[in-house]
DNA sequence: GCCTCCCGCCATGGT
DNA sequence: ACCATGGCGGGAGGC
């Protein structure tokens, strides 16, 4: 990619990391694909669409294929499962991890109470990814210790012989078995690379699985279903399994739109032309920090709910240098005021958005895409409208 | 100065 | 041999 750092050299300004973040890129795949009809996914229609390098789409694929979202069909070839797989999935990464971690459990429960629905039978493992690679490796080692700062009871670990058993996505299924096996809230990224290295005490090993754990937490943090906070006691950055709680139903079979917990930065769905915006670029004064509505959809059947609790995807920054365009950022976004407007002008001026912000997308799908929401967002404002004559907007 | 994690080199494995 | 896959860690952005 000598463009890229071409581009770079002569404009460094432009170049904005988080905008590459691989959970900016899941969050776009997932736009993309997650939506009725999608059944196949090849790679390299993904990595053109998302225009970005083929390397980081196995970064998303394998972490999404380890929870179900999708399966490998054949080479370049994927089958799209939804988010609707991942219950199943994390029911057998449950099991698995209930077997596996017998002993583990049974120290916890004498420490606190854990799930009392493990299963202690053999489990009938149907998971496509584990099946993939390593049915059998993965040898799991049941070290005990105790790591009372993150309140990991247990210290858990795969044996790691081989380049398989290195995978991420093997790691992925081991990081979610490593918190619905203990009955840890929050787990550091540095106390789950040390339970899944167990007795490897290389500090490069450890930096490597902590850099792998990263990648894979972002993903997860896109998904919701993992809550980046800090621990309570050390302040340290830490991790909370959210799973399914983290998803109200209705987001499973819609578009991902929002999702205030995480890191919020450029979404542009794009990258193509490796052209490193300045985040000046997508710099607006939009706030809609009391507009609160929220998008659930697919290109067939848009659906817009009106929903206080929700706030849409279009989320102000937490400080005005860091806010970034939603999850629809147009090419050719420019910036547009709205910051000063006092709340009776607020709804106005959304409603004017669709009418005053016509971009131009690079890529006709989420062209076509943005024309379904323009169009249900008209819909919507009626709806709303005739809701507000019961419930006013806050 | 530490945390975070992008990026792409290159080893491995499949055909 | 060629190509797809993906482990790995250097090093730089971000805070």
């Amino acid at each position: 990619m000598a463009s890229l750092h071409d581009c770079e050299a002569k404009n460094p300004s432009l170049y904005s990391r988080k905008e590459k973040s691989l959970g900016v890129l899941c969050s776009n795949f997932l736009r993309l694909y997650n939506r009725e009809g999608v059944e196949s996914i090849g790679l390299d229609n993904a990595a053109n669409q998302l225009g970005v390098e083929r390397r980081r789409i196995y970064d998303i694929v394998n972490i999404l294929e380890s929870v179900g979202v999708m399966t490998r069909r054949a080479k370049n070839q994927y089958t799209w499962k939804g988010f609707n797989a991942i219950p199943h999935a994390l029911e057998e990464l449950r099991k698995q991890a209930s077997n596996e971690n017998y002993k583990v459990s049974q120290i916890c429960r004498s420490v606190t109470v854990v799930d009392e629905n493990d299963s202690r039978g053999p489990s009938n493992l149907n998971n496509s990814y584990t099946d993939r690679y390593t049915k059998s490796s993965g040898s799991f080692k049941s070290d005990i210790s105790y790591n009372t700062s993150y309140s990991v009871c247990s210290i858990l670990h795969w044996s790691e012989s081989n380049r398989k058993e290195k995978s991420l996505g093997l790691l992925t299924q081991n990081f979610i078995k490593l918190f619905i096996s203990s009955n840890a809230d929050l787990i550091s990224l540095e106390t789950a690379a040390t339970a899944l290295l167990g007795d490897v005490h290389d500090p490069t090993a450890m930096r490597t699985k902590v850099r792998r754990l990263y990648d894979i937490a972002n993903v997860f943090s896109s998904m919701d279903l993992l809550e980046k906070t800090r621990h309570p006691e050390s302040g340290k950055p830490s991790f909370r399994w959210l799973g399914l709680k983290g998803h109200p139903k209705t987001k499973f079979q819609t578009l991902h739109t929002s999702n205030p917990k995480r890191r919020d930065f450029g979404t542009d769905i794009t990258n193509h032309g490796d052209v490193k915006r300045n985040r000046t670029d997508s710099l607006s004064d939009w706030s809609s920090k009391d507009v609160t509505v929220a998008m659930h959809g697919n290109v067939n059947n848009v659906k817009i709910e009106y929903d206080e609790n929700v706030t849409m995807q279009i989320q102000p920054a937490r400080k005005s240098k860091e806010f970034v365009f939603g999850p629809f950022t147009p090419a050719t976004a420019q910036k547009v005021g709205l910051s000063g407007n006092k709340k009776s002008n607020r709804t106005q001026n959304w409603e004017n958005l669709a009418d005053t912000y016509r971009p131009q997308y690079r890529n006709t799908a989420l062209s076509d895409l943005f024309g379904h929401y323009v169009e249900a967002w008209n819909s919507w404002y009626v709806e709303a409208d005739e809701k507000k004559q019961v419930k006013p907007v806050s």
